[in-house]
RNA sequence: UCCGGCGUAGCUCAAUGGCAGAGCAAACGGCUGUUAACCGUUAGGUUACUGGUUCGAGUCCAGUCGCCGGAGCCA
């Protein structure tokens, strides 16, 4: 009796182990049962395992033990592999013995429900759950997918600077950090270094922490995630999608075929009266596996975009008929007697930043049919036409993201919303295009100050309302534009004359993007009723106001 | 920064301006192939904080703090 069984990892355990004593070594997950019998739920980080002890079997030192072990408690336990008697395709430990490493009897997280600020007050803790740590299980093969995808294509990875001079983009805020006297910026991208390395390397990525200082608190946003970028000498913007669309059905199928059980986790906490089959639930994420994805113009989707709020404005209408709609002019009219058109006509009155309609709906209160009484009031869409030369909103993603069922791409985007590295659209005489929407616009509707110039730069939108994962573009190689471009965003030219001596010197065409892994990974594990925060996918999310623990 | 919502037992939540409640967790007992097991008993409170209105405030008002969601911006 005192012969040591192999240790296994749960998920290891396979037929071969049928019959076999083998050692877990891991944790107390929950132990129904009681007198007589109890059923140990097992952990190890690699999956989870049932022991069954019978008092009848043991000794009653064993039993003891058992006996007063509480949640959490970190045990190691010898079995006998069984297959599992209700549940096909499972297996559960004929218990055999038992060693305590510590005995736990006040663990903090129960079984039911909780909120999510004592959640993220014990996300040490947390992480442990069910469901969290097979969302880090689908990151960790994230990691891996991405890393042989770049690898097996000739790819080198690099590593870019945290500490930075300045800004990549000038727009974001970023944050600062002392550094011997002087201030430097943590990194909110290392593409412009990613630049500078396929000149060494020809194709190139990096993979480490980014910083955005916004103050953003959405489902989203982290103020530190993981972003991915690429950069690959003598790719155009078309190289660059084909390559992106590859990589992500790629990464799809690495998920489908090595985490099913994390699938499976995930799925299984969802709790819900009318919840999907498994089969069902991941059937989302099969369309993903073919190429290629759907693509569209910027100019494209402004018709689309309009279609969806017009709709959203009718059912606005109908479910509140008496709602009222505020201009910022103070003027209020009533909600009905808003078309559309009327919409149109009183925006095209003023400018973009002028009209900022907002409506505010709510049950009259001498109309009380019913008997709830509760007062039912939602807030205005965005009411007002989508016109070229906006940037997307997240509800604009969203709704684009929502026509299709894998992943589109968004390209060509007007020159004034864009950064300054991204490359003009040519044609072949090498004019610059302006865009045939914009064309086709009457005077009216143009938004003054656009040009109708675009960019050869894509965003890659996620279904089901994942917002933007990928940005990406072809980035501007003719060094005169370049140089006019650095000085039209006013940024500061004695810090990218390094940049710019990189494009002096055997500069090439080359296109390059940027994935964040959280994003993409909370698209992978959630689905649209089934969503995954964004603080769900990294062990300590740092947050607006929440770095702790 | 702005807009909206919330803050009651360790946790999740109830409570017309009128005695502070339930489920889970904990402790004790019962039951047993359990799937967030189940049944019984016990214990558990400065209703976030400060001030105000009132005969009376968890509830209404003002402020402060904390949390959640969204907007802008972005991946």
């Amino acid at each position: 009796m005192s012969e040591t069984a192999p240790h296994v990892r749960i998920r290891a355990i396979g037929p071969e182990h049928l019959a076999q004593r083998v050692q877990v070594r891991g944790w107390l997950r929950n132990k129904p049962g009681g007198k007589g019998r109890y059923f140990l739920w097992l952990r190890d980080g690699s999956g989870e395992i049932q022991a069954i002890v019978e008092e009848a079997k043991v000794s009653p030192e064993q039993w003891q033990l058992v006996d007063e072990i509480g949640i959490e408690s970190s045990i190691v336990v010898d079995g006998i592999v069984r297959a599992h008697p209700k549940n096909e395709d499972e297996y559960e430990l004929e218990f055999q013995r038992i060693r305590v490493i510590q005995s736990v009897s006040d663990y903090p997280i129960g079984k039911k429900e909780h909120g999510t600020e004592f959640l993220m007050k014990n996300r040490h803790l947390w992480l442990r759950g069910k469901r969290q740590s097979a969302i880090l299980r689908i990151r960790s093969e994230i990691h891996k997918a991405w890393a042989d995808f770049f690898h097996d294509r000739g790819f080198f990875r690099v590593d870019t600077p945290i500490f930075t001079p300045n800004a990549c983009e000038g727009t974001t805020t970023l944050f600062e950090v002392e550094y011997h006297g002087d201030t430097v910026y943590l990194s909110q991208s290392g593409q412009l270094y990613n630049e500078a390395d396929i000149g060494a390397l020809g194709q190139v990525y990096c993979f480490g922490p980014t910083f955005r200082a916004e103050k953003s608190k959405t489902r989203r946003h982290l103020l530190e995630f993981w972003m991915l970028e690429m950069e690959a000498a003598y790719y155009d913007m078309h190289d660059n999608i084909r390559f992106q669309e590859e990589m992500i059905a790629f990464t799809v199928g690495r998920i489908l075929e090595r985490c099913m059980p994390d699938l499976h986790d995930i799925w299984s906490a969802v709790r819900s009266d009318d919840k999907r089959s498994f089969e069902d639930w991941v059937a989302r994420l099969r369309p993903s596996l073919a190429t290629p994805y759907p693509r569209m113009r910027y100019g494209e989707t402004i018709e689309l975009i309009n279609g969806e709020r017009e709709r959203y404005l009718q059912e606005y209408q109908e479910q509140f008929p008496k709602a009222t709609i505020a201009f910022e002019d103070g003027s209020l009219r009533a909600m009905k007697k808003l078309t559309w058109d009327e919409l149109r006509e009183a925006w095209l009155a003023c400018t973009i930043k002028e009209f900022q309609a907002s409506g505010k709906a709510a049950a009259a209160s001498d109309d009380d049919d019913d008997d709830s009484g509760a007062e039912k009031s939602a807030a205005l869409p965005a009411a007002r036409p989508f016109r070229w030369g906006e940037d997307y909103g997240a509800p604009d993603e969203t709704l684009i993201g929502a026509q299709f069922d894998r992943p589109v791409f968004v390209s060509n985007f007007p020159i004034e919303i864009k950064g300054f590295y991204f490359k003009d659209e040519l044609d072949d005489s090498g004019e610059r295009v302006i865009d045939p929407v914009f064309a086709a616009l009457p005077e009216g509707l143009k938004e003054e100050g656009m040009s109708g110039y675009t960019v050869m730069g894509s965003d890659l939108i996620g279904s089901e309302g994942a917002g933007e994962m990928i940005g990406g573009s072809q980035r501007e190689d003719d060094t005169e534009r370049l140089f006019e471009k650095v000085r039209h965003h006013q940024l500061p030219e004695d810090e990218f004359q390094w940049y710019l001596d990189c494009r002096r010197f055997g500069n090439v065409p080359h296109s390059g993007f940027g994935i964040g892994l959280e994003r993409f990974t909370a698209w992978v594990c959630g689905g649209t009723d089934t969503p995954v925060h964004i603080r769900e996918v990294i062990t300590f999310p740092r947050m607006l106001h929440q770095y702790r623990p």
